[in-house]
DNA sequence: GTCTATAAAGCGATAGAC
DNA sequence: GTCTATCGCTTTATAGAC
């Protein structure tokens, strides 16, 4: 692990960090400690610690992956949407930090909002159209889009708050695929669906540490 | 507005600040601006910033008020299931802020987070025991009590998300009976019920301002 | 009760040695 | 590239005047 460049390690500390403690409370310091570097080399890098934060979105969102892969593929809309939601719990359960480091910053009002927002918006937009669909050809059924949409995303979301936040579970916990199917019956429940699930489509491994890190400096000179 | 006591205005400004720039963002300075008050009042009517938020959960969130009402009165599980998420979603309605401040502290893991769990787990718990009955009855279809219970609570907390968040937001937004039928028919769908939905139960008005509020100083000099 | 003034600590960022 | 030392700023909290 020490051999990893210290660019990477300090995005890597920074993930680790703010997606338990949050943004403001992750200090230089701190992140500088976890990787293992100096304090003065988040400057160095980056540039700043919000810089970090972004370079830490490039980094971990695969951005683009989804949507593109979706795009050649024409699936109908109990397809598209078991396809997506399954996408997105096997990616937060690849990096749960990086799931709950978007979480955080969408539900309050930050100067990263938009940034997280940006990156996120393309799969957001991917789902509200298979909704839109599948309500015309009569298989979903409910009144309101906005609304179904809004209640899918936070069903989808907050499916990784069971960690050390829920004293009440009992069940000892299913591994993934099975929670994938748990999440996939609910989301069709909720959209009103009731014909049988589609289960066979192909996951997509993201591709993690996209290029924007290995980049030298100058790159927050601009 | 002016007429309330100096420590109710800072504990309402602390809420309406923490709501959207979260509890560390949230600067004593900043309460006491938006107070209207001397900065050093927070530490002499509550003797530190920690202090003011624990204040303004034990005076907005109604602990308690939901589970008493709902002990005597022996709802079946679909009953239940709406009762409470109607609940829920009246009250974040009627105050936006605790919400909001609530969502926050659950998703990460903070010296509060203990705090927001020893509130609102009662709720959990009613909406736990409901699902399991109607599961047991044969209204309720699914496979995991857990996972459907996690889901059911984020589809609930999110609905709040789309103030702002969501510029892929079409439709008008509904009023408040509206977006109540729109949630418990997605949760009704998500926990697997295909009977019809129960409209009819009585809502409760939950009575802010508890009385820890307005309780004299000595309160943190214990 | 409310104010000013200040203490004590922590923050991000950087200059300059190596 | 990496380090130490430090600057300038902000934070919470409080002492003491009124």
């Amino acid at each position: 692990k020490e051999a990893e460049h210290v660019k990477i390690r300090i995005v890597k500390a920074a993930k680790k960090l703010m997606a338990t403690k949050g943004f403001e409370s992750t200090t230089v310091r701190d992140i500088c400690s976890e990787a293992g570097a100096n304090v003065s080399l988040v400057s160095y890098y980056y540039g700043g610690k919000e810089h970090v934060f972004e370079a830490l979105l490039d980094a971990f969102i695969p951005i683009n992956q989804v949507s593109g892969i979706l795009s050649g593929q024409k699936l109908d809309p109990v397809e598209g949407v078991c396809t997506l939601v399954r996408e997105i719990i096997l990616f937060r359960d690849s990096d749960p930090d990086i799931s709950r480091i978007i979480h955080q910053e969408m539900v309050r009002q930050t100067p990263r909002t938009m940034l997280i927002q940006q990156r996120i918006m393309p799969a957001w937009v991917l789902i509200r159209g298979f909704l839109e669909e599948g309500r015309q050809r009569g298989e979903f059924h409910f009144r309101s889009l906005d609304m179904t949409l809004v209640q899918l995303l936070g069903s989808v979301l907050f499916s990784d708050n069971r960690s050390g936040l829920m004293p009440i579970m009992l069940e000892t916990f299913p591994d993934i695929d099975t929670q994938v199917l748990d999440v996939i019956a609910f989301v069709l429940g909720g959209v009103g669906y009731t014909g049988e699930a589609i289960f066979a489509c192909e996951p997509i491994i993201p591709g993690l540490m996209a290029s924007s890190c290995v980049a030298e400096r100058k790159d927050h000179e601009q």
